[in-house]
RNA sequence: GCGCUUGUGGCGGAAUUGGUAGACGCGCCAGACUUAGGAUCUGGUAUCUCCGAUGUGCAGGUUCGAGUCCUGUCAGGCGCACCA
């Protein structure tokens, strides 16, 4: 019998729909365990090779687990709204929704011939009301909501109105854009707008003037994950700074909480590493200094507190405000043509070069230890959205201090013992202090820090600057608040409207608002996003109502929010939805999530480390706040699957000819190397006929072969793209080795978490193996046809005997009479796969776990083995890699049931054990041997067996045995002394 | 510049707490069967001057013993980057 996976991939795959065998509920009685993808985004191209690589090893991760006995909730959604469908729609006029419901069908039907165990009962899709009505809800109670920074969580709004009414801003410690000051009378005696305005300081959603990145090309702000060099990821636009008024998220509230989240998470190094680089903490202290001959004063922030006796000058960014206040009038002229330069200047200029420029404002600041004043300059190198937008300069130890004071002549004072400032600054934090102060002047204020070393003299410092009323110490943070609205069509629309000009919350019960039709999706000629285009909106309706509720003239329009939401909002919560997906009542009901928690393993691409997986933190510490996730976290442990690249194949074209020569000749030719489809190469050889049926143009060609008269190709690894000819699709290689092969080729490349061409090249290695299992399984028909179930007992493997029999199936000495137990041989090959394969699928390590069950494989054929508990067990060590394959051996194996419940078998040390180990006799380093001995030896017996045996004995003459070290299992060693 | 990460055959990659480096697969070589095939099976395959020696980017160190630990260094990949 052939091993036809065609026939039985379809199979089974269809009876899992048919028996609901992925649909999952709440079950108490089990322990629960949420296996989560990244959802995709459905692009047109399909999907091709590398997309399955995180599903197949979440996958198997799943089944591994139910196996185990988990209830595990493992299920798929689609990240549907985003730039590509609506650039598509402005191309063609296709309602962006339309291809993006082709496009999922694509991606469900390719996915579906991978066999994946998805529950897609719970299929989320960003883009349906049902679901978007939870995104829009999630921001209304953002708008809704505050940062206390004591009790660092999110807080109702109203709380902070009563703080208002009753001391104004007095002992307020909240996250804000600025630090406003005013009393409670203030506060009573302003309108609503004005309150608005003030709230909109505190809201953890706000609208605020705010430079954003605007892309002229997609017509829209961007937030800053999404520029990388200036511009746009999607689309490659310049993007340049721009002040607007824009819906903003205070995400940078929750710094300090997403930096300390993630001590409590299990994900790689590095990724922790890119957030903790995101967020970028920093300590330091803020310092006032007056500026000379005026009652102004301004703040910098610094890190090098330590320094203060070493600021020769001061520098402003040019977009401060101060610069206006410290710019003299014989200054100006200067100052106002500087300022005009660096708006000339595009983002990208800025980060390419940086030139020393800076033009001197004519004021000077009191340095608050030295009483010198220090020159105040403009430059660009410092930033207006950083810190206070001042910086004291210390050229000695900062190297853009240095620059800049060497480029304008301005004076170096080192402070650091042996430290040599001559032709370039000592930026190292280590060292000992001198020159705090210097010895040739009198002291101004009664404080040093000579003798100290660096780190003493920051901590000492700072507490003086606190001490004395001069600043504070201050923590700083990276992190700022992300940009929420986009001048969009294909996005979740606002819940809000404008009463008065002042935004409005659209009641809850009236969510969702609903995306309304459009002609056009460009935005309009005066600029307004699309929305504006509407004809048709599902406001109107909800308008009326909230007029009629309100004893106004019902005549009254008010407008709506036309910008959209951006594509990180959909994909921030959607992990709590999966948990609760048909829930018209709540976002999760509290049931649910408190049954399945949080992710306990999220895989995904690295490449949204400081987008989506910022993003989805954050939203979900505020629903923690909110009470509506009970766990701070949403992913507890995350793996970042590697890239799949691309492995292109070339064909050399000698220069103006038709003929085409093979790589291993084309040395001595003028040749061109052209991209051709690795569908027409097979193990980089060209199929000819098929690379002239491929372009008319080559349908003619010649060929120099080599002397095999084979044409080979060249290859590069690139990635994968339609216009390099490299993308391998999936349903190619189902179409051809099947699914099964296919999982397991993808899992057997290497590590899940490494990036790696892909090679079709070894797949059939993989084949070959499922093949060779084939044969073997079904090599005896005695032992696979439905037999006597053992012990008299019913199907063993149903799965209402899985809670009881934690400890999996019962391995031996329960043969029935007449039917053949499994040799000692055939259980240590069994068993040893058994623990490689439980220990290494929880280490995500699937290709050793492959080639220990090719290893064991050749074991069992080599030994006969007919055992029918083998046949058993290997059945379901190979279900969570090739689940369809495990199906059929399971069902001819006389199993009712499905495979997916059996119960993972319970691992035996007994049979693993040695009879012999072998020792290494080591002396001086150097002469060792093996010598076989006895697995339970001591090491007296050890010593005397070394003896003897002549061959060590002759080793061991002369010397006395320093001692005996026993590894059991291993080997033994005998160390000698002289 | 700072941070993270990886360096092992012709190739992808294995190697528990330090314990016979190169598992497994591809490729290659030889053989068997053969309806002569890109099928199947068996054996071999790190390098060299093939007794024996040398081998995990390079140079040292610790150890009876190092791919693994320590120090320095080089190279690739990723992230951040005028963040004071």
């Amino acid at each position: 019998m052939e091993y036809n996976f065609r026939d039985i991939e379809k199979k089974w795959q269809q009876r899992w729909v048919e028996e609901k065998t992925y649909q999952v509920a709440e079950d108490k009685s089990k322990p629960k365990f949420y296996v989560l993808n990244m959802f995709p985004y459905p692009s047109g191209a399909g999907l091709h090779v590398g997309h399955p690589l995180g599903y197949i090893a979440s996958d198997i991760y799943a089944r591994f687990k139910r196996l185990q006995g988990y209830n595990v909730l493992n299920p798929m959604g689609y990240d549907a709204y985003g730039l590509p469908a609506e650039q598509y729609a402005i191309q063609t006029g296709q309602h962006p929704e339309k291809t993006t419901f082709q496009n999922i069908d694509r991606y469900r039907e390719q996915l579906d011939k991978i066999g994946f165990c998805f529950d897609w009962n719970r299929e989320v899709r960003t883009c349906s009301p049902e679901y978007y009505k939870w995104t829009q809800w999630a921001f209304q109670k953002m708008f809704g909501s505050f940062f206390c920074n004591k009790c660092q969580s999110a807080q109702p709004i109203e709380k902070l109105i009563e703080h208002f009414e009753e001391k104004g801003t007095e002992d307020l410690d909240v996250a804000q854009t600025e630090n406003l000051t005013f009393t409670a009378d203030e506060w009573k005696s302003w309108d609503e707008k004005k309150k608005s305005d003030v709230l909109m300081n505190y809201r953890i959603a706000f609208m605020g003037e705010t430079m954003v990145n605007w892309c002229a090309g997609l017509g829209t702000v961007l937030a800053n994950d999404e520029v990388v060099d200036g511009v746009s990821v999607r689309g490659g636009f310049p993007v340049e700074q721009k002040k607007m008024r824009q819906w903003c998220l205070r995400v940078s509230a929750y710094a300090q909480r997403l930096l300390d989240g993630l001590e409590t998470i299990q994900w790689s190094e590095s990724i922790k590493e890119t957030q903790k680089n995101w967020i970028g903490r920093s300590e330091g202290a803020e310092v006032e200094f007056k500026i000379a001959d005026s009652d102004e004063s301004f703040t910098i922030f610094t890190t090098r507190a330590d320094t203060m006796f070493g600021v020769t000058f001061m520098v402003l960014a040019p977009e401060s405000e101060l610069v206006e206040k410290v710019t003299t009038a014989e200054q100006k002229a200067a100052v106002d043509e500087y300022i005009k330069y660096v708006k000339g200047r595009t983002e990208r200029e800025r980060m390419i070069d940086h030139k020393v420029t800076g033009v001197f404002s004519g004021s000077y600041a009191i340095n608050p230890f030295t009483g010198e004043k220090n020159p105040i300059w403009i430059s660009e190198y410092v930033l207006a959205g950083y810190g206070t937008g001042a910086i004291m300069a210390v050229p000695a130890h900062d190297s853009r201090d240095y620059a800049f004071a060497k480029h304008f002549n301005l004076p170096i004072i080192p402070l650091i013992e042996g430290a040599d400032v001559s032709e370039e600054s000592y930026d190292a934090k280590e060292g000992i202090v001198t020159n705090s102060p210097r010895k040739d002047v009198k002291p101004y204020i009664d404080f040093s820090l000579n003798g100290c070393t660096v780190k003493e003299a920051i901590a000492k410092t700072k507490k003086y600057v606190k001490e004395a009323g001069l600043g504070r110490v201050k923590v700083n943070y990276r992190l700022r608040d992300a940009i929420f609205s986009r001048q969009r069509y294909w996005g979740e629309p606002f819940p809000v409207y404008y009463k008065n000009g002042i935004p409005t919350m659209i009641p809850e019960e009236c969510l969702p608002i609903e995306l309304p039709e459009v002609d056009k999706f460009l935005p309009t000629e005066t600029g307004e996003p699309p929305l504006g285009n509407a004809t048709v909106w599902a406001w109107d309706e909800v308008n009326k109502k909230i007029v009629e509720n309100s004893k106004i003239d019902n005549k009254t329009v008010f407008p709506i929010e036309l910008y959209t939401m951006p594509g990180f909002a959909g994909s921030s919560a959607y992990y709590l939805r999966y948990m609760d997906p048909h829930n018209n009542e709540a976002l999760v009901s509290k049931d649910a999530d408190e049954y399945w928690q949080n992710v306990d393993l999220y895989v995904g691409g690295s490449e949204h480390a400081t987008g989506h997986l910022i993003y989805s933190r954050f939203w979900n510490k505020f629903l923690f706040d909110l009470g509506v996730s009970c766990k701070e976290e949403p992913f507890q442990k995350l793996i970042n699957q590697g890239m799949i690249q691309g492995r292109s194949n070339f064909v050399y074209r000698i220069k103006d000819t038709n003929t085409f020569v093979s790589f291993d000749k084309k040395d001595g030719y003028d040749v061109t190397p052209i991209h051709v489809d690795v569908n027409i190469v097979s193990a980089d050889v060209l199929d000819v006929e098929a690379f002239k049926a491929w372009r008319p143009e080559y349908n003619t060609a010649e060929f120099i072969l080599n002397d095999e008269g084979k044409y080979i190709c060249g290859w590069a690894v690139e990635k994968m793209s339609k216009s390099m000819f490299n993308v391998v699709n999936p349903d190619m290689i189902v179409e051809k080795f099947g699914a099964d092969t296919l999982r397991l080729y993808e899992m057997f490349l290497g590590p899940v978490e490494q990036s790696k061409p892909w090679d079709t090249n070894g797949i059939d290695g993989c084949h070959r193996f499922l093949k060779k299992l084939w044969k073997f399984m079904t090599a005896e028909k005695e032992t696979l046809s439905p037999t006597l179930p053992r012990n008299g007992e019913g199907d063993h493997a149903g799965s209402a005997s899985l809670g009881n029999k934690p400890d999996g199936l019962p391995i031996t000495g329960e043969m029935s009479e007449g039917q053949r137990g499994s040799s000692p041989q055939e259980l240590k090959a069994l068993h040893t796969l058994i623990k490689k394969e439980t220990a290494d699928i929880e280490a995500f390590s699937y290709n050793t776990t492959i080639a220990a069950f090719m290893v064991c494989l050749n074991e069992l054929t080599k030994l006969k083995s007919t055992s029918r508990e083998v046949k058993e067990t290997l059945t379901i060590l190979l279900a969570p890699f090739c689940p369809h394959l495990a199906e059929e051996l399971w069902h001819l194996l006389g199993h009712t049931t499905t495979v997916c419940d059996a119960p993972w078998p319970a691992f035996n040390e007994d049979y693993l054990k040695e009879d012999s180990v072998k020792m290494m006799v080591a002396f001086n380093g150097k002469a060792r041997f093996p010598l076989e001995f006895p697995a339970d030896v001591s090491k007296e017996d050890a010593e005397k067996a070394a003896l003897a045996n002549p061959q060590s004995a002759k080793w061991m003459e002369g010397f006395t045995v320093a001692k005996v070290i026993v590894v059991p299992g291993k080997m033994i060693n005998i160390v000698l002394k002289k």
